[in-house]
DNA sequence: TGATGTTCATAACCCCAGATTATCAAAACT
DNA sequence: AGTTTTGATAATCTGGGGTTATGAACATCA
C-alpha cells in the first residue's frame, strides 16, 4: 500500500488535537479509522510516528518530522484546489451553506439569477443554524455561506449583503390597537412573556432577545416555532407577538393574513446578513461576483436598497 | 470526494506521457482506468487540466498550475519517505531485487547474515531477470537491487559487491582432455557451436557472448536453458560447454558430479556483482550497511577476498 | 470513399481499502 | 477494587478504484 493524503492529514489532525478521540472527530471519522490510518502510515514509513509510551500522546522526532513534510503537502494540496477553482470565475460546483430564515426567502429571487448569470454552475446548497453553517465551512465542505454578520468567528472574510430590519409581528388586532396609539414601539418595552421565539441555536432567536434585552428564561419556553411560517401561525393565532425579518415579510404576511406587523421606533433593530468565506488568499472574483448577485436579489426584495 | 495523490501522480506520468495509454502503462494501471481518475480530478478542481481538442495531449494552463503543484507534493511524499525509512538505518520492511544467476548462490549464505544482524528485518526478495530488476528499482517498487554492474541506468548508485569470475565448465572427460595439454584455455577460443547459453534477457548469457567474442546467432538456439542447474545438466550430459560464474561452482559441481571446470587464462574473464540503488539524495547507511553483509556472505562463498 | 487503426471515453462488473460498530485491555482516577 | 477514559483489535459492510469489454471520434490508407 503507499501513502496516502488521508493518512497525512489524519496525522496532522492527531498532532493538533494530541487525542485520537478527538483528531477523529475533527475529521470527521471514528476513532478505530483514525488509529488503523495512522499505524499503517506507521508501518509504511517503518518508523513510530506516535509516542504510546506516556499517556498524553506526542509525536516522536521522525513523527514530527513527517508532520512538517505533510503540512507543507496539504498547504499545497489546498493550494492547488483554490488557484484552479475559482480562477475562471464563478463556474463548476458551488457549496453554499444558508440559515434558515434567510433561504426560503431569498432563493427563490436569488436562483435564478444566480442560473441567468451561469448555467454551467452546479449549485449545491446546505440549509442549517448558524453554527453547522460555519462549521462546515471551516471544514472546506462549504465554499461559502449566508449568516448573519459579524459572525464572529476568525480567519473567516465576511461581504457584507443587506440590512434586515426586525419588525413587530402580531395578530392583526394586536397591530391595529398599536396603530391607533400613534406611536412606534420599542424592543425593550416588550413583553417577554408575550414574546414567541424560534428554536435554540436560530440567531434570529438570539437577535430577537439581544434587541429586546430579555433572556430566553424570561420567554414562553413551551412556545417554540421550528421554523418562521410556524411561528407567523402562532403569532397570528393570537398566542404572543415576535421579531420577523423583513426579508421574510412578503411571504409570510401573504401566506398568514391574520398576521400584520409593523416598524419599530427608531434606532430600528436590525442584522446585517452577509455572504462569508474562509480566508485562503487566493482570488475573491467569483466571491465579489457571488456578492452582488446576492445583493441584488436582496434588493428587488426588499423593494428598495439596503446595502448594509 | 477529495483530491488523492493517486491523481496527481497519474496527472504527473499523463503530461509527461503526453499519452493516456503509455501514462497508464507508466504507472500500472489500465488506461480506463487512468483516465477516469484524471476526469475525477478535473470535475474535483471544477477546470479542464487537459486539452483533448488536439490530437496530441496538452495540458491547459490550469493543468500546467496543477502539474507544477503535483510535482512539488510528490517530491515532498518521496522526501518524507526516504528521510524515515532508513533514518534507522537497515531495519523494517526491505524490498530487495536479485538476478537468478546470483540468486540462489549468495542468498543461503547471506540471509542468515543478514538475519543475524537484525531479526526484525522483514525482507522482501524480488528474483528476476535484470532488466525488470532495474524497472521495478526505477519505480520504486523496490529498495535496493544486487545485479552485474555497471548496470547502464542514470539515476543509480551501485557498490560493488565481488568479483565473479567465469570459469569453462564442461564433462569431466572434456576438461581432463583440456588439463592433459597443460595449458588454460581462452574464452575466444571456445567453439560457438558447443557454446551452450542461458535463456535470452539473463545478463549472464550476454557477458558469456561479450567474452567469447561471439554473437548469440552462432550458438546453438535449441539448447538455451533457463537456469543454470539446468544448464550444468546439459554440459555434464555432453551436449557442451558453457561459462559458470565462480559464487555457483560450490553448489553446481557438488549437484552435478559429472561436470568438471577449470580457470581461463590470464586476463581471467569476470564480472563485478554489485548492490544498486535510486539516488535520492539521502541517508545511505542501510545501503553501505546492507552492502557490507552481501559483500561478507561473498567472502565466505567464495573462500576469498574478492573485493571488485 | 469506405476500411482500418489508433486513441480516449464509457459500461459492467469485481474486489479490497477503509469505514463502522462492538469489544477489549490498560492506565488513571475515585 | 470499581469506574472512567482512551487507544487497540475484531468482525463486518460499502464504495472507490481496478479490470475487461466495448463504443465513438478521428486519422490514415488502399
Amino acid at each position: 500500500m503507499n501513502i496516502t493524503l488521508r493518512q497525512l492529514s489524519y496525522l496532522i489532525a492527531l498532532a493538533e488535537e494530541r487525542h485520537f478521540g478527538r483528531a477523529a472527530a475533527r475529521v470527521h471519522v471514528t476513532q478505530p479509522a483514525l488509529s488503523t490510518q495512522i499505524r499503517e502510515l506507521e508501518d509504511r514509513l517503518g518508523t513510530a510516528l506516535i509516542d504510546r509510551t506516556d499517556r498524553a500522546i506526542r509525536l516522536t522526532p521522525a513523527g514530527q518530522d513527517v508532520l512538517d513534510g505533510a503540512r507543507r503537502i496539504m498547504g499545497e494540496v489546498e493550494r492547488i484546489e483554490n488557484r484552479t477553482r475559482w480562477q475562471q470565475g464563478l463556474s463548476g460546483r458551488l457549496k453554499l451553506g444558508i440559515i434558515p430564515t434567510v433561504a426560503p426567502y431569498l432563493l427563490p429571487v436569488a436562483l435564478p439569477r444566480l442560473r441567468m448569470r451561469d448555467v454551467t454552475l452546479d449549485l449545491r446548497l446546505f440549509e442549517a443554524k448558524t453554527e453547522r453553517v460555519l462549521d462546515a465551512l471551516g471544514d472546506g465542505e462549504l465554499d461559502a455561506a449566508v449568516v448573519a454578520i459579524p459572525a464572529g468567528v476568525p480567519g473567516l472574510v465576511e461581504q457584507p449583503l443587506f440590512r434586515d430590519r426586525f419588525l413587530l409581528a402580531a395578530s392583526r388586532g394586536s397591530v391595529a390597537r398599536l396603530n391607533a396609539r400613534g406611536e412606534r414601539p420599542v424592543p425593550s418595552n416588550l413583553n417577554p412573556n408575550a414574546l414567541l421565539l424560534l428554536d435554540e441555536g436560530h440567531c434570529l432567536a438570539d437577535q430577537a432577545l439581544d434587541v429586546c434585552g430579555t433572556r430566553r428564561e424570561a420567554t414562553r419556553v413551551d412556545l417554540r416555532a421550528s421554523s418562521l411560517p410556524t411561528l407567523c401561525g402562532m403569532v397570528a393565532a393570537g398566542f404572543g407577538q415576535t421579531l420577523l425579518p423583513e426579508i421574510s415579510l412578503a411571504k409570510e404576511c401573504a401566506a398568514v393574513p391574520e398576521m400584520d406587523v409593523m416598524p419599530f421606533a427608531d434606532p430600528e433593530p436590525h442584522r446585517v446578513i452577509g455572504l462569508v468565506r474562509r480566508d485562503l488568499g487566493g482570488t475573491d472574483a467569483w466571491f465579489t461576483e457571488l456578492g452582488d448577485i446576492l445583493a441584488a436579489a436582496s434588493e428587488q426584495l426588499l423593494g428598495h436598497d439596503a446595502a448594509a
